[in-house]
DNA sequence: ACCTCCATGTCATAAAACCTAACACATATT
DNA sequence: AATATGTGTTAGGTTTTATGACATGGAGGT
């Protein structure tokens, strides 16, 4: 995995400024995890840690809802997407940790 | 300025990932913060909201440290360094509304 | 017109995270 | 010995987030 989908699937933001950057509010961040459709990780105190792809993954969502797809039709549109793609099931720990030997390193966010 | 950029630049993390990133303690980051070697921005409420920016800047003093340069070093090499760099300081806030444009239209994190 | 479902709003309550300020301390500098 | 530095720790207060329950407006079916 590149140093940048490492990055990109890093879960790090907090709910609140994932209302920020999508403009949904947390009721509707909420109802669709409820439904399975972004997975956000949990910190230690059980809060939600949000990736950049899970942000993009929420706004998918809110392009669908506004276009007339109910929860039930983005699931199996988001079902058969991943039907194609499978196998990046590294846990967000091992990703963390790893970055964390790059930060510490070496590695840097700017080029 | 770049959306890569305006992403880096994107005030969105709270303290405690930060935290988690570098390997710093709360009190080590706010106390470069106190003496100005970051400036982090804030949320509403109060609480801090680092950039990605912001933790390279923390990565950096922590290297300075480890190398033996006191606080006030490290303040005079940023001196210096942004005596090269001036003239890129919209706020925030600007770069949120034109970050949540391109979210909310076309723009994507993925490419 | 009535009913039901769906997506969302709202409220209550509790826990976690964060804030500032103060005091302590070990190490280095004078 | 006295002072300065960077960090740990604790206390008390505020903000954010979590969950669960109840309310609601609109769409579609009967």
């Amino acid at each position: 995995m590149s140093e940048r989908e490492l990055r990109r699937n890093l879960a790090i933001l907090p709910i609140g400024t994932v209302r920020e950057l999508t403009l949904l509010t947390d009721r509707q961040i909420r109802y669709y995890e409820q439904h399975q459709l972004v997975n956000p990780a949990r910190g230690n105190g059980g809060q939600r840690r949000f990736s950049l792809n899970d942000i993009d993954r929420l706004l998918e969502i809110k392009d669908f809802l506004d276009a007339g797809d109910s929860i039930k039709d983005i699931q199996e549109i988001f079902a058969k997407q991943h039907r194609k793609a499978v196998g990046k099931q590294d846990s967000d720990s091992a990703l963390r940790r790893s970055l964390q030997k790059e930060f510490a390193q070496i590695g840097r966010f700017s080029r």
